[in-house]
DNA sequence: CTGAAATGCGACCGGAAAAGTCGCATTTGT
DNA sequence: ACAAATGCGACTTTTCCGGTCGCATTTCAG
């Protein structure tokens, strides 16, 4: 199944936080995290990744942090996926040479499976995270709302019935 | 990392081979493992769902075999992902409700993740097989005239060479 | 009618890759 | 000097996919 890495989801959350900031404000790792409930060290490392793919600055030492380095339209997804969870690499077949596929004396579907990754590589390079991030819709901001605008504790009950309590949502 | 499931490129193979064939004219799961070195209940699975998703007919019984169900214009990459695959689900948040998603109460991504999910859905249900599979290219066909090539006595040698390096391809 | 050859199907296993954790070094502002 | 932040590499855990096994069912052929 093609699946899109959590990685990548955690380096689209702390881009979409990053952009509503005032230009030049650094945000740190440890905000993102408090805000979104992930993991330090896994969120750290994305953006280490964001930031050596120069979509990202750093700022060391105290008050350090990191703001956004060159427009987000300019930057597409294409390189966010490759700089977060390495090379794009559809298949097993394509490792830039043929030698090492096993089924390579017998392979039929070299031809297909090459248009497919290129197929696929395009759009993801034609993507800019700026089209992606642009602006919340009504489900999302829908959520929000429930989440921010009724009372702690019932919204929470009546949204989500009795099923889950809320302390099940907690980030492990 | 976005990679393509080896059973779909298996389907692919079993979906070039049957595309040569006489109409009518039936495909064994055991031929095409010999043929291409695949394991034999891999590859049988993938046919039988490919058979269920309405792409390959079967027939039961000796002399039974598989065929092309419909023409391949008119069934997408996506058809064939799901059929072998299971459901595309690109994300981790999307699981058709929002309900179970950890996240949902700070995340700040759901309209992208859905907009990018969309979009390679979009993608997969705009490719037909017909399109990705419809002729070899040069390299492709390179490699099939090297493997073809070899003088009748030794073909056999060379088809399956019993040199070491034989036992290295062989499908563990 | 019986056996062989094929598909149909469900449960199980192992290994690789992803996700997450830990620890420490380095930088920098106060 | 200290605290707060990034930088980075090694390790552990978990999940999922590819692959395996076994048996039931269907159907043709003699």
């Amino acid at each position: 199944m093609v699946k899109i890495s959590r990685k990548v989801e955690y380096a689209l959350m702390a881009l979409q936080h990053m952009r509503a900031q005032r230009p030049g404000q650094v945000v740190s790792a440890k905000d993102l995290c408090a805000t979104y409930r992930v993991a330090f060290p896994i969120l750290s490392k994305v953006l280490q990744n964001l930031a050596a793919a120069g979509v990202l600055r750093s700022a060391q030492g105290a008050h350090g942090g990191y703001r956004i380095a060159r427009p987000l339209a300019e930057v597409t997804f294409g390189e966010l996926s490759e700089a977060v969870v390495g090379p794009l690499q559809f298949s097993y077949c394509l490792h830039h040479d043929l030698v090492r596929c096993q089924l390579a004396e017998c392979c039929n579907v070299i031809s297909p499976v090459v248009r497919l990754s290129n197929r696929i590589e395009e759009l993801f390079y034609s993507m800019s995270l700026e089209e992606l991030l642009h602006a919340e819709e009504p489900r999302e901001a829908a959520i929000r709302a429930r989440h921010n605008a009724a009372p702690p504790g019932r919204a929470a009950a009546r949204r989500k019935p009795e099923t889950a309590p809320a302390e099940e949502l907690v980030w492990k």
